[in-house]
DNA sequence: ATAGGCTGTCGAAGCGCTTCGACAGCGTCT
DNA sequence: AGACGCTGTCGAAGCGCTTCGACAGCCTAT
């Protein structure tokens, strides 16, 4: 293994001088730049992580907590990850995956023993046991995900409030009077997951204001869970016309249910879906849908802690602006016709 | 921060008699290791990362190279990534994610920097270009996914070859004489992914012995596209009435389209899947399938890398043999019982 | 009683890097 | 011409830990 002292004596410099043309925080002439670049460069030299990590109180690894259950959005939880590692690399940064199964634990071991300088949390709960923790700490940290309390954090999430208020509002403007809305697994409500809460939110305040009656209902993912569902709402609420969907393994069932009962797409029923671009488009009828901008999301996070770390950039609430896109699943209410 | 030396101060011992509490490398009387124990509770100690990785030369890192793509099969990615860090963290290792964006460049980072100690790939080709890299180091490695050439490799995946003859066969045995099979995007195919083309010789030299015709034409995901597909299908081999898909987002097409030409599953036509077990039981027909063993896969690569660590086991290839589970969705072809 | 072997503990030497202070050499200002 | 400030380089002191060799104290075997 290739050490920076033997570079140093390959070059014919001192160590100090290496170092100082890989991090450039002191100037180096020209000359001995370069000389020390190609003996870099012959030897093959790398640094060494611990070395370095010991020497300089960083690590330059950002830390990510993944949800470890799959119990929803495991594609939007992927694209995430993977914006997230790239964006991270991007910023000299690698990223270590950490799985929710430790809690907080893994929180306090990974500050406590500087493997990573800063970390990033997914699947926050409303009221989440980390976030005490993180608030302690000096460590930065971004949150995707907006938990109840925000004082002392950063976030970055998909607005979902606006996400609900926009979904009512376009099948209001549509005429529809009776909205239903299908929602994550009950455990997902359970466990208070912000974005399904806020979704929520955002539902029922503007159906409100709208006046148009809403009913929610969680439900599992698959065509059995929905078959009942379907069948629960309906009983309750005929009058139904428009549905709002935000489950990805709902969708499906629900558009073949509704093809089953002989209700049409989108001249009998509406349907709106909250999920990603490509489970918009690829469904069987082109879903009306508010996209959830998952590359974006880790993106951004990326970028607000690295700012962090660089001393730039304090706390603060990244709400991204929810888009709805008219596709083919949504239209004019049957009863606004008559 | 606390260090190793302020422990031991507080327990009154010397700093190595804490370490070797804590590796437990040398033995330690009763007493002293309770008194060290408590004053490591009482200060909150942290073994700092960066100062063991460089003393140790061991930074109790796996890393895991991930596709960048997400084209196919992203559950499974996932599954598998939360199962490699779930068992790594048992074994005492945390993870490392890397995306396959900088190809080769990865490899070579992180085993000469000494980041960290072993890796796992997955996304293998047939051919791939990381493989020499890996032959060239002393670092373990793991890969799930079969490539050509397995001199000097550690491989794990599901026995994708006997999968695809599972498949044939049991559509044979039914009386199917005419199969088609949806695979995967043509990119995946172009590209050499291991596991796609081995079903693929699977299905055709099982259905070469079994005299069964045999049809393969790659998907991209979505309805248009297996519309699409479907068509050409049926078009070039009208008796087609056994399906094998390998693609996620074909399987709920093909069904809605199956469905929609009057062609009854499992009556008129029979499908069996090669998809993860919760696709196969939530699909609008309970699908006969063979399960892709993501969280098997996953735990298996980990406890082969480990052995590799611990300097017990040697190179070898772990095939998962394929189990076919019959559901709803295959039954006899209607030829034979004409 | 003595040699030999254990057991449990300590001190010290690094691991490979960063970073601080020092300073030589040179150009510039007065 | 002398003082001053740059620029570019070096040496040395750690960062916090692991690990090796040493050794004190004790038990057992002779």
């Amino acid at each position: 293994m290739v050490t920076l002292a033997e570079v140093a004596q390959h070059a014919g410099v001192s160590a100090s001088t290496v170092s100082y043309v890989l991090s450039g925080k002191r100037s180096i002439s020209t000359t001995t730049r370069q000389r020390v670049e190609r003996s870099i460069r012959e030897l093959g030299y790398h640094p060494n992580a611990g070395a370095r990590a010991l020497a300089s109180s960083k690590s330059n690894i950002i830390a990510l907590m993944v949800p470890l259950r799959t119990d929803m959005y495991v594609p939007v939880m992927m694209e995430i990850a993977i914006a997230v590692a790239t964006t991270a690399r991007t910023h000299g940064y690698d990223v270590l995956l950490l799985t929710g199964e430790e809690g907080p634990d893994a929180v306090r071991r990974v500050t406590g023993s500087g493997l990573a300088d800063a970390m990033i949390l997914m699947d926050v709960e409303l009221d989440d046991e980390r976030l005490p923790l993180l608030r302690g700490t000096h460590q930065p940290s971004v949150l995707i995900g907006l938990p109840a309390d925000i004082t002392g954090l950063t976030c970055v999430d998909l607005d979902f409030k606006a996400t609900g208020a926009l979904c009512v509002e376009h099948l209001a403007m549509l005429g529809h009077r009776d909205i239903a809305v299908i929602g994550e697994a009950p455990a997902v409500y359970e466990r208070h997951t912000g974005f399904a809460v806020r979704t929520l939110e955002g539902l029922r305040s503007r159906a409100r204001e709208l006046g148009v009656r809403l009913l929610h209902r969680p439900c599992e993912g698959g065509y059995d869970a929905m078959a009942l569902t379907l069948a629960r709402i309906l009983d309750e609420r005929p009058g139904t016309s428009g549905f709002v969907v935000q489950n990805e393994s709902a969708i499906e069932p629900l558009l073949a249910l509704l093809r089953q009962q002989g209700r049409a797409v989108p001249e009998d029923v509406s349907v709106v879906a909250v999920c990603p671009e490509q489970v918009a488009t690829q469904a069987s009828v082109r879903l009306t849908s508010v996209a959830i901008p998952a590359q974006e999301m880790g993106r951004h996070a990326v970028e607000r802690l690295v700012a962090k770390l660089d001393g730039r950039g304090a706390d603060e609430v990244v709400l991204i602006s929810p888009e709805l896109t008219v596709r083919a699943s949504t239209g004019p209410a049957p009863s606004s016709t008559t």
